[in-house]
DNA sequence: TGCTTAAACGAACGGTCGTGCTAAATATGG
DNA sequence: CCATATTTAGCACGACCGTTCGTTTAAGCA
């Protein structure tokens, strides 16, 4: 069993590295035998379709988010300092080398959007833990006085993700070096909105 | 001449439909076949290949965005008030039923961003004239003194952008009624970071 | 070591893909 | 109405797709 998993887990690594770029329906089985030099069915048979590979490389993604942003970003205090941090992480993390297409879910946000099916409810729940996580953080910014009192953390979570995925357009896309800053100027204007007078 | 050219609007018509919902490299010419009544050869005629399709396909939308965002848009007059009907102009846009799936130019921006090609660039450079649009709107609303003077349009574009990425998401992906609703919060907080003093 | 179970393989399946090629059909201008 | 140019159809191609099946290899445990 453990030599399965394994094998299981080269695969996901490779899968998620391709769909991260060409998207989870360009993921094809073949290739991916190719890169790992298994067999096509001797990889097919660690899945049993290829939904089930889809909905694995999004639950590796979800995991290695959480270690990548979330463990890193929670090592600062509570208030804006936090939500700083998951930002920064968050940023990193859409501008990874090991993912090398940048965040899967947001790519997989605007391919799935219009295809009903497991695969897109996994990824549903994946992108409103993703938004949690920075409604959360606001929310304890607010306890700790950071943030105004009557601050929407939902809607604030929705301002994140927004700077988020423009900044996905403008790195990736426009292969704009001055990206970064793009999205540092929004998301001080959205910091300043939010914070206590 | 004139009937090619019929018949190839209304190719371009399914296909963009296509398109919008499976993404760009979801256009097949065997189901757009099927949906014209064409045979597969003879819609292939009209294009001699599948990326000259696809670039036509965005000439296409680019197109019905022009008329029905910025010649809607721009009969507001100049400042805020042209801002705001241009926006409005481009949520009905991504929210159309014409186009079921969509804004093409949102999807096909993070289904080609590590896709190098001839499509690629045809697409950034129509999402750069979208950007321009605002940007432009925004530059005309500082000489009429709705906007601060400091004020930089290609940031207000940005974060214009970033927020209708975000409403896609919300309204496609999340199915969320008061998606809307969201995004005029969101953008109500841009207008006003952005207005003189 | 021998047995059992898991893991990987190889070949084949029916389909669909984009793309050529050659004819037939149809529209257009004189 | 005819000649010409354009448009469409038919057929075939090689490649790749996800998936199934039976077999073989390799690992884990007694």
């Amino acid at each position: 069993m453990r030599k399965g998993d394994q094998t299981r887990d080269t695969i996901l690594a490779a899968a998620l590295s391709s769909a991260s770029a060409l998207g989870l329906e360009g993921l094809s089985i073949g290739k991916l035998a190719r890169e790992t030099g298994l067999s096509k069915s001797g990889l097919f048979a660690h899945f049993g379709s290829k939904e089930e590979l889809q909905i694995q490389v999004l639950d590796r993604a979800a995991e290695l988010f959480t270690n990548r942003v979330v463990r890193a970003g929670i090592t600062a205090p509570r208030g804006e300092a936090r939500v700083r941090s998951l930002l920064e992480h968050y940023l990193d993390w859409a501008d990874s080398r090991t993912i090398p297409g940048g965040c899967v879910f947001m790519s997989a946000s605007f391919e799935l959007d219009d295809r009903p099916g497991p695969v897109r409810d996994a990824l549903i729940d994946h992108v409103k833990d993703l938004r949690g996580v920075f409604r959360k953080a606001a929310s304890l910014a607010m306890e700790s006085g950071d943030f105004r009192a009557d601050l929407d953390p939902s809607q604030f979570a929705f301002d994140v993700h927004a700077v988020a995925l423009a900044y996905h357009v403008q790195l990736r896309l426009f292969e704009d070096p001055g990206a970064r800053q793009r999205v540092w100027n929004s998301i001080e204007r959205i910091l300043a909105a939010a914070r206590a007078a």
